[in-house]
DNA sequence: TTTATTTGACTGCCAGGGCAATGATTGCCA
DNA sequence: TGGCAATCATTGCCCTGGCAGTCAAATAAA
């Protein structure tokens, strides 16, 4: 038994295509969080990962935040630039330069998540919450399913 | 009750974030549907707007596919360019172009929509219809949450 | 009828991300 | 010990989408 069929298949019974446009949509909702601090959600995620220990050199929180490496060193740069994240060079393997916040940068950050979570809270004020935790829990199995199938050998 | 907290919110737990994960997964995943084919996952889309008349014009094919109108043209010149897609220019409002397939534009609709629908399915092999359902239930209706929200007034 | 506002398509410019190539460093293995 | 492949960060190039401005056509207002 399969799920879709091509009869049935338009783009709002599309999970890829509702999954972007949701992405869409919150990200442009949430602008105006972001934008009185001068700052990006791509670089406020950023920010997340480093804090959250999922980005301590560039090429794990290229993986963590699924951006290519060299855009990822572009947004370090702008990052550093703004005295919101330190690089240093790893002594044991000289390759690797490790990140950091610094506390201006932690503390931007922690603004953000507020406003993030208070913007969220609001788009699902006449939400159950079992709805909301059922649909985090299938984002999350459809996220896990997808990266088995196209991750190690797609 | 708010469903956010601030100690909660971490990327796995944003809607946001997962949704972004999924459709940049689903999109590389759906890759190789259409590289054989010449054509991207946008562009498809566009033929697919189009075809179930929900792209008429540039300007509503635009508001379809959440697109810059400027972009919109831009796509629209490359699917012409292929002979994909017709512009005709409307006899009662001369500003307006009216878009169409060609037959070479439907048939590859058809043949991407196939790959589409049998890379979806292989995806959700394992998964009962119940979760499909429900998570396609539940993106639709935060879709149309975030549509309402972020849309009119903001 | 004339003027002003709106709408549709299009264009130039800019920013951000993907891809490929480079240089430096490390670990492997003959 | 001496290559050799793999890894890390970085850079240049291209493509795509967003934003703002332009021009033509239509609609509303005077």
């Amino acid at each position: 038994m399969s799920f879709y069929s091509t009869d049935n298949f338009y783009p709002d019974s599309s999970m890829g295509y509702l999954a972007r446009r949701v992405f869409q949509l919150s990200t442009f909702g949430l602008g105006d969080v972001f934008e009185p601090e001068g700052v990006s959600l791509t670089q406020w995620s950023a920010l997340v990962a480093i804090h959250i220990g999922r980005g301590r050199t560039c090429a794990e929180l290229a993986d963590d935040i699924a951006h290519d490496r060299g855009a990822t060193t572009r947004l370090i740069d702008t990052l550093v630039e703004r005295q919101w994240v330190r690089r240093t060079r790893d002594d044991a393997d000289r390759r690797v330069i490790n990140l950091s916040l610094t506390d201006a940068g932690i503390a931007l950050m922690h603004r953000c998540r507020a406003g993030v979570v208070d913007r969220w809270n609001t788009w699902l004020t006449d939400w159950n919450d079992d709805d909301a935790a059922d649909l985090l829990r299938l984002l999350r199995k459809l996220r896990d399913t997808l990266d088995v199938a196209t991750g190690p050998a797609a």
